[in-house]
Formats: C-alpha cells, sequence, structure tokens
DNA sequence: GTCTATAAACGGATAGAC
DNA sequence: GTCTATCCGTTTATAGAC
C-alpha cells in the first residue's frame, strides 16, 4: 500500500470527527467546507475527495447513531409490558446520548441534520414519532405528552453539554436515567 | 404623516415575526436574507432599510426575550430563601416560555443566536451561568446540577415544540410548571 | 419606504496537475 | 490523497432612483 493510500480511513474518520465537533458549535449551516478544511489542515478539494456533497459529511456524521436509535425504538416497541417498553427505549436512548455526546444533542435541536438527510436516511421525523409514541403509549395522557417531549430534548442537550462533559460516562449515563425515569414516572433502581 | 411612514413600525413588527418563524425552521444561519425578504413580500434592499446587517436582525428578534430573562433571574436572586429564588425562577422562565414560545428554544440551541449577539447584548453565557446557578443553589449535588440542565433545555425545547403548538398558554404553563418542579424537587401546588 | 442595480465576498462544487 | 485553479450560484451589503 502507498503512502498515499494508507491514510484514507484514518483522514475519513478525523474529517467526520472535526465536522461534528465543528458542527455542535456553529450548526450544521454555519459550518462551511472551508471550516473544515482549514481545521483539518486541508483543502476543500481533499474534503471532496472523501465525500462528494456537505450534505454527505452531515449524513456520515449522524447516520451511525441514528441506525442505533431505529434498532433502539424497534426493540423496545417488541417488548410486551407497556413498563419494559419505557424502560426499554430510555435505556437505549441515554446509553446513545452517553456514547455520542454531542451527536445526539445535534440531531435533537439543529435544523440543518433534519435537511440534509431527508433524502438519504429512512424517515426521520417517522422515527421521532415512533420514539415519542412509546413513551406516551395508546391514549396518552397531556401529562405525559409533555413530559416525553421535556424527557427527549431535555436529555439530549445536557448530556451534549458542555458543562458535563467532564463526566465519566457511567456517572452521566447514571444521572441521565435517574432523571429520565422520575420525568416519566418509572421507578427508580434501588441498587446498581 | 406620509403613507411612507405610516407602516414603519408595522413593518418592522412584521419583518421580527417572519424571521422568528424563518429562524426556528432553517435556523439562523440557515435563514438568509432573501428568504425573509421573500416571506414579506419585498427586496432585500428594503430588508435593509430597517435593519443594516442580518446580526442586526438576529438581535432585535432575540433581545426583548432576553431583557425580561435578564430580570427573571435578577429577581430570582435577590430572594432571600433558597427555595423562593427556584420558585420564582422557574414560574418567570416558564412563563416566558409560554409567552414566547419558539424564541426561547432558538437562543436556547440556536448557535447563530449566540454569535450574532456576543457583540451586541450584555453577556449572554454569563446570564445561563446565573441562571443555572440559583437553580442548583452553593455547594450544588452532581444530581442537581444534571438535573437542572435537563429541566433548562427540555422546558425549552418542548416549550416550542411543534407538537404542543396547540395548547393554550395556561394549560402549556401550568404543564411545564409541574414538571419543572418535579425535576428540581420542589412541592407541586394543590390547587389552582 | 421600497425599488433596481451592482459590488464584493463566500458558499458549494468540479477539472486536472502532481 | 492532496493540491491549485476555477466556475457558478448565493449571500451580505451599498448606492442611488422613485
Amino acid at each position: 500500500m502507498t503512502a498515499d493510500v494508507r491514510d484514507a480511513e484514518g483522514t475519513r474518520a478525523r474529517l467526520l470527527a472535526t465536522a461534528l465537533r465543528l458542527f455542535t458549535e456553529h450548526g450544521v449551516e454555519g459550518t462551511s467546507l472551508q471550516m473544515i478544511a482549514d481545521a483539518l489542515g486541508v483543502t476543500k478539494a481533499a474534503v471532496y475527495y472523501h465525500f462528494k456533497a456537505k450534505d454527505e459529511i452531515t449524513a456520515a456524521v449522524t447516520e451511525p447513531a441514528l441506525r442505533e436509535l431505529e434498532t433502539i425504538v424497534a426493540d423496545a416497541e417488541a417488548q410486551r409490558r407497556r413498563g419494559a417498553q419505557v424502560d426499554h427505549l430510555l435505556a437505549g436512548f441515554v446509553d446513545l446520548i452517553v456514547r455520542h455526546r454531542a451527536l445526539v444533542a445535534l440531531f435533537s435541536s439543529d435544523p440543518g441534520v433534519a435537511r440534509a438527510i431527508e433524502h438519504a436516511a429512512g424517515d426521520f421525523e417517522g422515527l421521532k414519532e415512533r420514539l415519542v409514541s412509546v413513551l406516551v403509549g395508546p391514549e396518552p395522557e397531556l401529562r405525559t405528552t409533555v413530559a416525553a417531549h421535556v424527557a427527549l430534548a431535555g436529555l439530549a442537550l445536557a448530556g451534549g453539554a458542555p458543562y458535563l462533559a467532564h463526566l465519566d460516562d457511567d456517572t452521566l449515563r447514571a444521572e441521565l436515567l435517574d432523571i429520565g425515569r422520575r420525568l416519566l414516572g418509572r421507578p427508580r433502581r434501588a441498587a446498581r
């Protein structure tokens, strides 16, 4: 393998990590290819070697986590008891937040993400609705619906907030899970 | 008064309302002056008559609510008992969300807002920190800190979410307040 | 108060050399 | 795999007419 080819995947990974950092800092629409290229120390043309359009970068940054979320929702829907559905979804969502931190906050609040992936990844809006549906159940009360929206947005943004970036994964996961369960009226675990 | 002057304030108000709508839909950076002008049925040059730069529009859209928030935080800080500080801040914040809906969600999550106003409005980041400080108090526990971040982000985004846009002000305020108090460990009110 | 016209810069994107 | 150079559409912003 030549020196040229050697770092292809490494550069691609660095590019995605850099793009994510800039996206969370400036928003997707507020981040230009020039900014990404500059941060990487290459030119715009080099970026275009790895991705043929900006939307592709946005999709590549968010898709892995979105696919995971899709699986989490499907697994939760497959649970038989209502309580288990909520527990499964909440645990999975919090775990996703903790492992991806800023990413979940990004696609929870940045309109640029939705715009960029609407032609690619399977129905983003539909996934959100299924997420809420699992949390509120059939014939939801208003209180439950509002609590579900507060929980989803709050957990995602708090998990990606710089103020909590210093917390280790296990600590953050336990705290977010406890708050989520409190919000949704699920019993807290006695021990860990 | 001439016909030209007559609608000056009316146009300015319509412009700000239109800009807010587009900002929440596409994000600040994802909204161009051309989009605002088109939505208003005027040209870009007409927009520039009212505001000499895009950042000024962003600032004008957000500043009224930010000034209110500044007052709310100051009033809360002036309370003598800890419980009263939290109660005051929470009630004020929720009321602000309900009256401005999408606006609070906007400056809670859109990086474009922070960028646009950092040279104008007095310390935005500082205000956020004072807000959190009131909620968590001196020597805060981790659980409280995380809960405060979840509450602030969750209430703001849920309050501006399209899914809850149909709720009337009184209903939304009561629901958000109850959830906020539950999150922050404050006793719920018995009656309304 | 709004328009047309235009300048200057920046954005995304491509061609072709090395 | 990265570079220089370039294209083109769009964006912010200004000048000046009505």
